[in-house]
DNA sequence: GAATAACCGAGACGGTACGTCTAGTCTTGTG
DNA sequence: CACAAGACTAGACGTACCGTCTCGGTTATTC
């Protein structure tokens, strides 16, 4: 049963050449770390590799796209290590995104590519997905371990915890980074988030607002 | 006792015309609305305002600080309404922030800020003054009725209940932008954090992680 | 006696294919009559002809050849028909150039070879040697029959008097092209110069300059 | 009566720096002379001429118009000074204009033009009216001068008269150019043209063709 | 009321980057 | 080897903005 499938239906051509790739995403980021998006030209990223305007045009359609193309293989490992405590783990995550933040090359790009997503939507998907969502799968991972254990309760929505979680921590160093968040500072917002979080099935949820009224 | 004090050297010359300042803004805020950032050019900013660009560049040293400056204009009401209940008027500060950031221009520019602000320190530092602070000063008051009506802990680091409280609205509205956040989010962040910051002394703030080990 | 003389060496490998020369010339051709020489370009001559660019330099080395030989595929026929009357062929012979360069595709041709040929001496030399020559030969028969008929002086310099009748048809088709040479001017032309031409011994050939010196 | 005429309405904002003109037609010259039209870029010239490329599409509108502009100031005085014997004048202007093409920048430059205004009507015309008709109407002078003197029949057509003798020139310093025109050329072409010229009020301007029927 | 000084609209200026295009070469797989 | 396809470097094209400068002309204050 020689099942032909969808089978590459082989270009003609000269192929790629797949190094070019390389040379360009790595010309991309090192101009970021120089100069940082105001001195990211198509014109110094093509000298800079080496290359042929044509060529950069022929693989991305713009610089926001080789942005993220090149953001993306700068990011790969998002691994802060698997710890016994799962509260542990979670500040881990937290913490390595914050230093991520405030110390790499990452933490100028990234929110250049919140400002160009706001009017780019197509970008804004392919960071989603390229970027964002393998992250939100390995913290999800973890926050499953956490209901396992009963740290929290069986029947949170995990995609809002992570938002009570990362969101302090992405608003300190994105928008409100003065001062520059501390090394103190996932922990605290792991605290503080898991008390509402923790199975407390004889405590109300919200504590009686009529008090004020 | 009529103290002199720095009393403005009162330049020489023709004074400038303060008609301009506004021409200049709103012409500014159009475009942006029209066009988004990519198609403010400051020379299309003098075209439409009437204006020569010399006369731009003799008021704002650069397109951000224009930005800033019309963006404020535009967001001076930060003014939810006075509400008897501390936890509606939270509720209520946080929902008029998803309001202007999902739907308004300004959810459009303020993106634009973000990233231009991460290679742009002067630029952030305005905006933060200009623009952020005064609406922190407005939400640590609110906090603070919280605290006086017992809602709230009384030795809270309130910048942080503010991170807590703003950091997963800022973060659904900016970055993990889909699904869109909907009218019920700001009430659900309020209710979880608020669980945490309760004036709660027989409770351990944290829940025991030993049981994990 | 089987003398192998020079012998083609025989190519190896695959034999070029004769069919893509005339592939090519016409597509060139057609551009040409289309869009004048801006719109020739090598890749829409590739195209067209359903070739590879690399065919086509196999060939030609630029540009120019492959112009200056698709005109002389055009050219071939020089051929005004035998008159009895010489001074009527030459007078064919003038009129051809004329209907040649003022209305058929060489007419936008020929100019862009001159202007190629002063910065070209090669392919004004093969211009010369394939286009011009063969024409000149064909003219300078005619002459001779006109020396036999008595219709121009024995000693007469062909050379030169072809440069005197065509001279004045090429700069009206060429330079003072306004207004465009009209059917009679090459009557005009050969009456002219032929009395200067005409075997006249009795007559001074230059009428005496010393009377102003 | 204060006939208001006219009068130029200045137009507003800066004006142009007339020297720039200098400026970027001595750079187009320098280096058609150094490299020939091949040569000659639109970014080359204004790098040269220390000028914005955005000054040059301000006042030309592509390379042909800057190069007839820069031909222009470079042939201003087709004067070889007036001479006593018209006969030696003619030979004169007929040797300047080898001289010229045969030696100088214009020689390189002159064959372009020819060629791009076979596509080029627009071109020719400016060329004809700002390089060409001064010229002739020089010549033209020249040639009613030798009507006067009895040198030329009165009733001579003078623009075909100088085709005549401007034509086999031209063709020797344009096309045939090999073997290249020599100083003695000039007058060859004057004595020749100038018998059937003459005033022969008693000869058949046709020497009976009908001998050859 | 004349001088002075800064304002104003218009638009030229030197630069820089854009995205497109073509030239001429190179690299695939196929014949 | 030839060939079609198309990737490749190099670099010019003409356009768009940038931020500055230079005009003629307009308000204000100061003498």
């Amino acid at each position: 049963m020689t099942l032909t499938e969808t089978e590459a239906p082989r270009p003609l051509g000269r192929p790629r050449d797949p190094r070019l790739d390389e040379a360009i995403t790595t010309a991309t980021l090192e101009l970021l770390a120089e100069g940082g998006y105001g001195a990211l030209t198509i014109e110094a990223v093509a000298t800079r590799a080496g290359v042929g305007k044509a060529t950069l045009y022929r693989r991305w359609t713009g610089k926001e796209q080789l942005v993220v193309d090149a953001v993306r293989t700068l990011s790969e490992p998002p691994e802060p290590g698997r710890q016994a405590d799962v509260r542990d783990e979670i500040v881990g995550l937290l913490e390595a995104l914050r230093r991520k933040s405030t110390s790499s090359l990452a933490g100028r790009i990234f929110p250049r590519l919140i400002g160009e997503g706001a009017d780019n939507p197509e970008l804004m998907r392919r960071y989603r997905e390229q970027v964002l969502e393998p992250r939100r799968d390995r913290f999800r991972a973890t926050l499953r371990r956490g209901i396992d254990q009963g740290l929290i309760r069986p029947d949170a929505d995990l995609d809002h915890v992570m938002d009570l979680l990362v969101g302090p921590m992405a608003y300190r160093t994105l928008i409100r980074t003065d001062p520059p968040p501390g090394p103190d500072l996932a922990a605290r917002i792991v605290d503080d988030v898991l008390v509402a979080l923790a199975p407390r099935p004889e405590t109300a949820p919200r504590p009686a607002p009529q008090e004020d009224a």
